[in-house]
DNA sequence: GATCGGGCTTGGAACGATCAACCCGAAGGT
DNA sequence: ACCTTCGGGTTGATCGTTCCAAGCCCGATC
């Protein structure tokens, strides 16, 4: 079952035709959509019965190539890793979606072009093209270079996170106090009686596992606590978590373990899994980014919260500044993660 | 540190400006970039050699205004509810993305205005604003109202989901064979030895958990098993996945369970875990989806995988048809899914 | 040598909105 | 009485591209 359909192409109103039924002139029209304050109340209305009744939609395209503006927001965003935790995106891109639709903007994702080595003329096109305002970049530690070829260019954009190379660099953006996430579990462990706290986080050239890590190792000595040998540093895959946790586990017998990521806690959990011992009990874990995975364990993974729906608000605020004429810049923000406790991480020790 | 920027706005280069630096004229700068073929290679070359060194970029507005056209696809989605396995729009979506960039489109999200209860004027308005040259629609089994909105609008659209109301249904779809990936988890199960196989699904007005059940009862009764009081029907929750399966395995004592998702089975396993039982060995748990939780649970969770790229896939093709003119709308697509085997589906039966 | 035709090129006119400037009458100040 | 101001509305120009119909050039044909 197949066919052709042919559709019958009754051309949409225009303004002009809004303005004939309601008898004035084109920029009335114009002004009653987009200032209504600029005209009398029953011209307003009648200009409104007009627009009801005819059915008018503006025209987006019009509208932008006169205005130079396309009220998109480019969402430059990697798909998660399977085999990761890591789920963070659904969220977030939802919540900036929905701020994005109060403030009138639309999202529109793009992915990098395999084919495009450097990643980037994708961008400057789509934005040269008037076919997004701006854009919002996440992944910001893993493309320093993107992010230099986007400043030089002049390109508008808020970023999810910090502009590691450069603190005070021009461009606007929104992070989460990572280590005040890792302090947040630390603290939470030495809460319920433990002492001996390890740390299974990323390599050492990934800025913010070393953020996070900075969080667990500050806590840990504020409280007198010792960190030497307690702490690993690997790749962000179940299998070095469980690998790494297996080492430090037998070497510097830890109670508690904080991770840099639900991924690395996951690892933990296989090794508790294989060796027969039980989480929470034996031994707790905290993990970090509150993905689908720590909610849907069974007896549930602690872990920190990030708070992605307040990142997509102070993005979209950014990003009314930065389109707004003169543009605004503001300085930096930095939220505060929470902690989501479960089971994990156990009851308070004897 | 806030600071007003002030960008220098030398304004982008325009079709007419290469048409000067090459030598030509306007049109056939505009031929040189859609209409190659129509120019003498010497011409196009020294076109092309213009638009590199200035840099040129169409606009996109303006041609949107002349094509009618926007080449960018709204893509209609709901997050996935936080405390479900369900995470497959991450995967889904960064598919459509890529494919849909190979094909010249971009994807626009959009969520239903929480305001606008009907849901659909929204959608209805980017159409007719030429916002969006069409849709993707997903949860079609949700929206049945929704549907018969868009199509009663002449709206174009593609649905990911069979049109189950009306299977005649004038617009393009891509489905999943929902009855064959039960199927292939059953035969699966029935493969390991398990003659006593329950099944724990959503309520009867889900038609896409009906198909599923399908799936698994034609497969039972092929085999000559019986299903009887094997089966039970729930809100997609880990807690009503949990308590349905408690029930289920003191009445009709099964040796393994299908479930209708990952969310569910999320829930057997919640039952195990509590009652100490061994995933895979005392009974063995097949998942529908293939989420990240399935994927990162210690031992791994069977389930059954969508193919969503190669929905995608189709997706794009048929859009191409919608938007092609004359439009072309073929039939339906139904895609087979595969059976990711992991630990919780458990050895070989003795 | 005039005509024809095909391949390229050309200027002008949309597409549908907003911007900038102007217009008009009534109110208010000097 | 005259000038200014201001609210409320109009008109022509413009954004940058593609469509349209006509024009040009050149070789081939009669």
């Amino acid at each position: 079952m197949s066919r052709i359909v042919n559709r019958g192409a009754a051309s949409a109103p225009t303004l002009a035709d809004v303005a004939e039924v309601a008898g004035v002139s084109r920029q009335t029209v114009s002004n009653a959509i987009n200032n209504p304050d600029l005209l009398r109340a029953d011209t307003l209305a009648r200009v409104q019965e007009a627009i009801d009744e005819l059915g008018y939609v503006p025209n987006r395209a019009a509208r932008n190539l006169r205005t130079r503006a396309s009220h998109l927001i480019g969402l430059r965003a990697r798909p998660a890793p399977e085999g990761t935790a890591h789920a963070l995106m659904d969220r977030f891109v939802h919540a900036l979606v929905d701020t994005s639709r109060t403030a009138g903007y639309h999202i529109m994702l793009v992915t990098d072009d395999p084919e495009d080595r450097t990643g980037t003329a994708g961008y400057d096109d789509l934005l040269r093209s008037t076919a997004v305002d701006a854009f919002v970049v996440t992944d910001t530690h893993l493309d320093q270079p993107q992010l230099a070829f986007l400043e030089s260019r002049r390109a508008r954009f808020v970023a999810f996170g910090r502009p590691w190379a450069d603190p005070d660099a021009g461009h606007p953006w929104v992070d989460v106090d990572h280590a005040a996430g890792a302090a947040l579990a630390t603290e939470h462990l030495i809460g319920l009686g433990h002492t001996r706290i390890g740390w299974i986080g990323w390599h050492k050239d990934s800025r913010i596992g070393e953020e996070r890590r900075s969080g667990w190792s500050r806590v840990l000595k504020a409280h007198g606590l010792s960190t030497t040998a307690m702490a690993s540093r690997v790749e962000d895959t179940i299998a070095s978590g469980r690998s790494a946790a297996a080492v430090l586990l037998d070497e510097a017998r830890p109670t508690a373990f904080v991770c840099a990521s639900d991924t690395l806690a996951m690892g933990v959990l296989h090794l508790l899994d294989e060796r027969g011992l039980r989480m929470g009990e034996d031994l707790a874990v905290v993990g970090y980014d509150d993905s689908l995975v720590a909610q849907c364990l069974p007896g549930g993974l602690t872990s920190v919260r990030l708070p992605l729906e307040q990142v997509a608000e102070e993005i979209v605020a950014a990003l009314e500044g930065l389109l707004a004429r003169p543009s605004y810049v503001g300085p930096g923000v930095l939220l505060p993660p929470t902690l989501r406790v479960r089971g994990s991480s156990g009851p308070r020790l004897g």
